[in-house]
DNA sequence: CGCCTCATTGATAACCTTCAAGACCAGTGG
DNA sequence: CCACTGGTCTTGAAGGTTATCAATGAGGCG
């Protein structure tokens, strides 16, 4: 685990964290949260900072706290695939494995809520309420990597960058089904990031983005932003169940 | 739930189970088995047969005792990506669902022992033992569902055909890695399956099958069997950690 | 035998990658 | 202030890999 040396660790309470309530500790009773409360630590990555290594030791593992972190995989030869992205509240790292299956890289800035893997590991043994959390988060995870199996496996490149818009869309702008008005946010990562979650060329993101530019299905705003009008329409180019 | 009318229900003894041991069931005292024995119920499936739909309700869940089931998900257009292959001793369902998050078919002949969810999920509230168990197994098929990724989103056809190979090869023969003799085996599994699950269309299964064949690397045997005489040759056309 | 499913093989075309060039921007140092 | 550099992104041209369409063969079963 890299040290996050230019970013100095930091306190906050977990009453005050942005994730309380979704995160791993979102079921704890207060006694429980209390002792959680004590080994953890707070810390930060810079953008492209790795995180943790694949086959590396790993001995922190937590919840991010702010900020997008990616998990993937490089053959041998350099070709590379990402094969999850981990937001706020997302819990990094497998209790009970000392090794990071995966290289895991700051894509944005990351706040990260760290424990020691072994004193984390002793406490879920003591709580089911924290064992149950940790199996329903996990299971989730296991839906979304197959949902993008599925991406992976079937869709277009027109579908693949569709479908992430209308996953950061749902994200940011908590756009359930009918969202008809203007929707604007921020990607936040590079079109390489993307492109290694796609499973496509930067080229083709660039020039899909392009395509669904010129049809005015979105705006691309500067730094990184993008602005969708018609979110029903971009949903119906990503190809389905979504 | 389809009704294996053709295959009726058996009942084994857990002690005799092909699977005890490194299924769900792995780490339970003897208690607990017994209250499994109790209420599991083992059942058939003819190849072919769904054992659920995506989307329907699903009030049993259980393990795979013999067989191989598929799990996968349909586009709207009919495009069909295969999520994970079940095997022998691996979980079916997700406890705390009712629904099915996918299709569920027979790709062979299947014999599956199954709970009632509702039993199921009350035996695993009052069993860490069980449910730790539970998480284990989920992670395990995580870090397999990631895998594939990596497979669907940068592999080759000529890659994903060994990778395939190679994966069944490893679960046939214990075929670890010092793997010097001729391995036979059956695929069991029909082009389209294979096909459903490596993210390419039938007609490139059978080619580069045919490229291996070709080539000397693999030999096609009848009724889907295979025989591959350098193991790590093929591993090594698979493109990596595998 | 006819019909079905499953599998193989060929021809053609579409899609995406690869290779290449250039734009844009921020930061740095002369 | 401006040139230079590195990183990110866009766009074009060419080529390769795989999908699609189509025909045929092999095997099982009523």
């Amino acid at each position: 685990m890299a040290d996050g040396v230019q970013f100095p660790a930091v306190r906050v309470s977990c009453q005050r964290c942005d994730v309380r309530g979704r995160a791993i500790c979102a079921d704890c009773a207060p006694a429980e949260l209390e002792e959680l409360d004590r080994i953890k630590l707070y810390r930060r990555f810079a953008a492209g900072e790795m995180i943790a290594w694949a086959g590396e030791r790993m001995p922190m593992i937590g919840s991010v706290i702010e900020g997008v972190a990616s998990l993937s995989s490089t053959l041998p030869d350099g070709r590379r695939q990402t094969v999850g992205l981990m937001l706020p509240s997302d819990f990094l790292g497998r209790p009970g494995r000392d090794r990071a299956g995966y290289d895991v890289q700051a894509a944005t800035e990351v706040t990260f809520c760290m424990f020691r893997a072994q004193e984390f590991e002793r406490l879920l043994e003591r709580s089911p309420r924290l064992s149950h959390r940790l199996l329903e988060m996990k299971l989730d995870e296991l839906d979304v990597a197959r949902e993008w199996m599925v991406l992976l496996g079937r869709k277009t490149a027109r579908e693949r960058i569709a479908s992430l818009l209308v996953m950061f869309g749902e994200r940011e702008a908590g756009a359930r089904d009918g969202t008809s008005g203007t929707i604007r946010f921020p990607l936040r990562i590079t079109r390489e990031a993307m492109a290694d979650y796609l499973g496509v060329t930067i080229e083709t993101v660039s020039r899909q983005l392009s395509q669904l530019r010129r049809e005015g299905l979105i705006r691309l705003l500067e730094s990184r932003g993008v602005e969708i009008s018609d979110f029903a329409a971009l949903r119906r180019e990503a190809g389905g169940p979504e």
